[in-house]
DNA sequence: GCCAACGTTGGC
DNA sequence: GCCAACGTTGGC
């Protein structure tokens, strides 16, 4: 069982988004390494926080999970969608995609202050500087830790 | 809006 | 295969 982070700007797609439609599928990734990890390191039941980035201030909202393993983002394939890619073809779809579903908000988001505040939280990718990775591990010890923080008292699941 | 950090592109 | 130029991310 692996951990996960996924960021998304609130103005494009929110949390409360997600928890309305139930379930949705991860599009318009275009970064080789956020790819891969997708395509084989995500697993079904795989836990996600689901990461407000571009917000003030920037924080995680709640925790999903991976319902459906990586396979191709068609909208490579559209040229309507903005994230069309020209390059990409049904042989070789060029970029993947996941669908993940809500399993529930944190009591009270964590800011990306307050993890950088709290030492507990050393190591963590997304607090390391420069980093820019829409979708990164994140440990099991670090991920219970903010699951605390935000008020549950334990990982969550179904 | 600024800009540091990082990724990608393409000429050589 | 190097690297300069350019584009993007995302916190501040």
């Amino acid at each position: 069982m692996n951990y996960w982070l996924m960021k998304s700007e609130p103005h494009v797609y929110p949390w409360e988004k997600l928890v309305e439609d139930k379930r949705t599928h991860w599009d318009g990734v275009r970064n080789y390494q956020a790819r891969n990890m997708m395509r084989d390191d995500m697993k079904i039941g795989d836990l996600v926080f689901f990461y407000h980035s571009n917000f003030k201030p920037p924080h995680i909202a709640g925790v999903a999970k991976i319902c459906k393993e990586g396979y191709p983002d068609f909208t490579a394939q559209d040229p309507k969608s903005k994230y069309f890619d020209e390059k990409a073809t049904p042989e070789n779809p060029r970029w993947m995609m996941v669908d993940i579903q809500p399993i529930r908000a944190l009591q009270k988001t964590v800011s990306l202050q307050e993890m950088r505040e709290n030492p507990a939280l050393e190591g963590m990718k997304l607090l390391m500087k420069g980093s820019r990775l829409s979708v990164q591990p994140v440990s099991k010890n670090h991920f219970e830790i903010i699951c605390k923080m935000g008020g549950l008292d334990k990982i969550p699941h179904e």
